[in-house]
DNA sequence: ATCGATGCAAAGCGTTTGCAGGGGT
DNA sequence: ACCCCTGCAAACGCTTTGCATCGAT
């Protein structure tokens, strides 16, 4: 773990309170396991496996099965309070900002980190208004859009 | 399959004779069964998943099995012939276009098209050029990026 | 002739599911 | 009291691997 570390801007739910009512108005119930899986993926700027999870909730919840974390990272991101960033090749990792924000990805260790730029929903249409406008055209929306750096540590020399 | 569909701009080996040496060069042999997967993989669009790469390349070599579809995805991913697209939640995706290009992502169905906007290696630079020059004072040095441009199509009503 | 590639089957790994008992509402 | 959630184990889907044979160089 040697990429850059920034400053975690504040955002989602900051309080317990707040986590329970994400999660019933999406239909979730409030649970120790989900507050512990939550609070964990908040509290690193990592991008854990979902067995990295596992490994750091266990130690406050020592027998918690791996599943439980599966389905807590689910409804997590099925709130809206978590996302799923798919890997090329290891398993899935969890990002537990639930704003729109930008990533760097080491290239040789696959690791992932958030960057501190903010995030413009107009980039798509300054980048290319016509290509934007031609796909509205066709009855395609664009919604969003997700961009990553890639890079990687320069050898000491 | 009703995404927008674009020219395809040249790219990559054009004949197999270009193909065989990419290969070779990579330290690969070249053989029946990759030039069939890289044929398929370049002629369409639609980025497959290795069972639909399969189950195109059977119809030219029927015993073909899917280990060797799956090597054969390998070699061309490893050559630099081909790229590899994760999923959030179904199979890899296959992407035969060798060059550095952006994709645009169907929210509903997670399908995935090539898009028809010149990759910009600068774009980082000027998105950004402060964090990309405090990464490298870091020592992290910006090679890349990904953008997806991520939509759905319009409800007609 | 050599040594990598193929095809088959079996194993591997990450993830999901079925179910009985426990906990949130 | 209801019904969802948990934890366990078993199943699942995608991908990789071991191995005998085949084929490219």
């Amino acid at each position: 773990m040697k990429t850059p570390d920034f400053p975690e801007p504040p955002c989602g739910p900051r309080t317990e309170e707040e986590l329970r009512q994400a999660l019933v108005q999406a239909g979730w119930r409030y649970t120790r396991q989900r507050a512990a899986v939550f609070t964990f993926l908040r509290a690193v700027h990592c991008h854990p496996t979902a067995e990295q999870v596992f490994a750091a909730v266990r130690q406050e919840i020592p027998h918690i099965s791996l599943a439980t974390v599966y389905k807590a990272l689910e409804a997590l991101v099925d709130a809206g309070l978590a996302a799923r960033v798919p890997d090329e090749h290891g398993p899935t990792r969890y990002d537990g900002r639930s704003d729109a924000h930008y990533h760097l990805r080491c290239e040789h260790t696959g690791e992932l980190r958030d960057l501190p730029l903010p995030y413009d929903p107009l980039l798509p249409a300054k980048l290319a208004p016509e290509l934007v406008e031609q796909l509205r055209q066709q009855g395609f929306e664009i919604t969003g859009h997700r961009l990553e750096l890639v890079g990687h540590f320069r050898k000491d020399n």
